[in-house]
DNA sequence: ATTGCTGCAAAACGTTTGCACCTAT
DNA sequence: ATAGGTGCAAACGTTTTGCAGCAAT
């Protein structure tokens, strides 16, 4: 199920730089845009590998940082190390809560937060970039936490 | 220069739990809060042995983490994939600007973000930890921004 | 034809672990 | 006495790199 808009994207990125446009990228590109939620590379590596691609571990890393590059997805880093992706598609932006305990992961959306980084950059002469708010807790409903270890 | 307030909250803390107190976790807790900025453990675990200290790797690693726990040091993450940690004392909470060009750290506060992690922490039915909050952009003032490579 | 990209494997990196010895309780 | 901590080195998991061959321009 490839996403046209997208490969459009991704094409346009990659000739504005001097990327050349092979297929193992658009097979990443793929991949990454179906995925539910967040996913480290290396999961997106093997989940590909699975599924009887040919790509490289290196050409996996090497489209994400590119596709993170021309937001069609987000970096995201939850305090353990990994570094995550996610999608950009069809989503508007969000923020994160973690629970410290089982490592679930639910998506909020605050207004107040929305102009915060954007003025908060014009005050330290910061050209914005992007973000990363993460809250960590635990889930009150232990029924729904799984604890770890 | 031994501070004795963190001294005696970190015994405390160790008393508390089942924690033996040893004279390495004492060595780290005063390493720790005599670094300026923000470290890796394994920057303070070089910086010890080069003052001819005689504590391991792990012990240094360990005794962070403990330290964290107690608060009187904070776990920070800037999105490169190492944990690094910064002294809380004698400091309010603050957030952090980060250049993705020179990786320039600037610290900044802002009232409007203090009740924000503990209201969406109740919407949510989850208790409160922590949070982190980094903007990523780059220097506008470019004499002052270093980018690497 | 050129230059960049690929796959592969190995290396690098920060971090964690297993073990035998040691020490605070 | 004993549970827990220590130093050391080796293992771990994620990410990066070197290289020879390949493919997009």
């Amino acid at each position: 199920m490839k996403n046209n808009k997208a490969v459009e994207i991704f094409k346009d990125f990659l000739k504005r730089g001097k990327n050349r446009i092979t297929p193992e990228r658009f097979e990443v590109l793929d991949a990454a845009l179906e995925h539910e939620g967040h996913f480290g590379a290396d999961d997106l590596y093997v989940k590909m590998k699975n599924s009887n691609s040919a790509v490289s571990r290196a050409t996996v890393y090497n489209t994400l940082e590119l596709l993170s590059q021309c937001d069609l997805i987000s970096k995201r880093n939850f305090g353990d190390n990994i570094t995550r992706f996610e999608s950009n598609f069809k989503k508007q932006t969000h923020d994160h809560l973690i629970c410290v305990d089982c490592g679930k992961i639910t998506e909020f959306t605050d207004p107040r937060i929305k102009k915060l980084p954007q003025e908060i950059c014009d005050n330290f002469d910061f050209e914005f970039n992007s973000y990363s708010f993460n809250i960590f807790g635990r889930c009150k409903n232990k029924k729904d936490c799984r604890y770890k270890k």
